[in-house]
DNA sequence: GCTTGACTTCGAGTGGGCTCGAACTGGAAG
DNA sequence: CTTCCAGTTCGAGCCCACTCGAAGTCAAGC
């Protein structure tokens, strides 16, 4: 319907949005490796597909689950020489998995460490109430 | 039995590896308000007591738990002044630990992110087994 | 045809959290 | 008495992941 968004392409701003990062953090990402060089239109602007756009939201959880970008790039470089990575890419998720897992119970351990503080704030408010 | 390990209290360094911190860290935690002054001994050199490496261990979670410096420092500051800030100390747990649980619902949906990514991976590897 | 606004590149700047080097001091072991 | 080691202070430096300002370009709307 509208003209702008005819062949299903965004543009950096609209992408930004979608996935949850800025304009700055999409170029930069590019910059770094992590995206491979997007596809512009005649007057030189970026257009991400929707292609583009996953790749860019399975960075974002990469990058949410505590991925260093030097890591991510890494990941980019092994997608970018095609099937022949696929087993090297497999390992690094199943890696990365491990770590996420890793996190996730120390996080929880942690939580009991914030509970018990918290009873005993409860505990020593209590004591405290008339003073 | 060792002179040196008399009146209970640690050196900087022995305190370091107990809470898994750097002597720098630990002197920088210090400077940034995040510990109140320690003790120290005939020759100026710090003497961490029990209840100094408690202090630090549980400075540690809350660090691991992704809380900011800057929230730290105000914590420390809230447990300088006393019982007074109980209540303060109390709702500034419960909020962190909302944000913990938070945090580890989004790495829950992240993982599953992760998975069907390595799902993909060993079915394009099947198709490319024979190639 | 002019204005507006989102885009472009480039390099520099920011904020967080440490991390370190330099120069010095003091206590314990040989 | 000397050597050594672990401490001291101070300010500077580092790494990471953005974040931004400046100067310019271009297409669309009025």
């Amino acid at each position: 319907m509208d003209i702008s968004t005819r062949q299903d392409t965004l543009t950096v701003g609209e992408a930004a949005e979608r996935v949850g990062l800025t304009t700055y953090t999409l170029r930069w990402y590019e910059q770094e490796g992590l995206v491979a060089p997007v596809g512009r239109d005649s007057a030189g602007r970026r257009r991400y597909t929707t292609g583009d756009v996953d790749w860019l939201f399975l960075l974002t959880r990469l990058r949410r689950t505590g991925m260093p970008v030097r890591d991510m790039r890494r990941y980019a470089e092994l997608a970018r020489q095609g099937d022949s990575t696929l087993g090297a890419r497999r390992a690094l998720f199943e890696a990365h998995r491990a770590r996420v897992l890793a996190r996730m119970a120390e996080l929880g351990e942690d939580l009991r460490v914030l509970d018990h503080k918290i009873d005993a704030y409860r505990r020593a408010e209590g004591r405290c109430e008339g003073s």
